[in-house]
DNA sequence: ATTGAAAATGAGAATAAATCGCAATTAAAA
DNA sequence: TTTTAATTGCGATTTATTCTCATTTTCAAT
């Protein structure tokens, strides 16, 4: 058994809950997937590969995952709730492109201890943090340029 | 006309908008509210003061009150999108207690330095940014000690 | 192994948030 | 004014998520 699943039957074992198969199959293919994805993608994928489990289920997992630190949630992006690995995958921050929707991770060292600093400050303990830059990529911006009516979501 | 009027029409101009008197209505109903609210609550708000636009005028209004820089979106909280004042509003960041939902409004300037330095290196223009800590604030890590059962939201 | 209680499941109905289509209306530039 | 593109309201629709509940399953204690 990989360590996500011994953590997770853990966190459940711990409150009572049962680690069930549908339970596992969940947890195997978040972890298959690599970076960002959604309930419904999660769903998707498990029924093409014949993983019959309800859409109830995995609606019904994911937060627990979330709660057992093993995932996150993401910054929401287009109104559905998306999620990415915490464990395996060190902590990083990101940027989203206003104009074509991508995604820069970074994290900086100098960031997380101030963070920590001020919670400190204010008796807080921290659990888990997002931070979330939304803006221009450099080629956006060059496009941006470019035009001569102001589109929507231009910057100026 | 308020400056908050003024900024929203030339805005709206610029982009061959109209300022018309459901936006006005609007965007006074944002400004006259306090702290952060969603759609549906403005909407509500404008309904019990005899305002009548309709709920679709509310939900086209608000992001472009977001692209117009005067308001912006808050961090998710519970499936909806709610949001808050940036004009006359100084910039801050949160901290969310997972336990009773508290938030604590901190802003810290180094941050934000790091932040923009962080930008510019990757050539990234930033519009708005977003942190947000979640953990628990002193009150609920006092009362998480007490309990025997580990409760699911519980942070060990 | 058996059992019993509590928890989890699936299927689809229900709800909630947000968006859309469209005919009628309106703002504002000419 | 006139014109024209933008906007409105309404309700229908879509999309995401949660709920209901009868049935099944897990797991700890026999």
């Amino acid at each position: 058994m990989d360590k996500t699943a011994a953590i997770f039957k853990e966190f459940l074992k711990g409150r009572g809950l049962k680690f069930t198969p549908e339970r596992k199959a969940v947890l195997r293919e978040v972890f298959s997937l690599h970076r960002h994805f959604d309930a419904e993608t999660l769903y998707q994928e498990l029924y093409r590969k014949k993983v019959r489990i309800s859409r109830a289920s995995v609606y019904r997992t994911l937060p627990l995952l979330v709660k057992s630190g093993l995932i996150a949630e993401t910054l929401r992006c287009q109104g559905k709730t998306s999620y990415e690995h915490i464990y395996g995958h060190g902590h990083h921050d990101h940027m989203l492109c206003i104009g074509c929707g991508k995604v820069i991770e970074f994290r900086s060292e100098k960031i997380e201890k101030l963070q920590n600093e001020i919670c400190r400050r204010h008796g807080f303990k921290p659990v888990e943090h997002r931070l979330g830059i939304k803006g221009y990529c450099r080629e956006c911006q060059r496009k941006i340029k470019m035009k001569k009516k102001l589109p929507l979501d231009s910057a100026e």
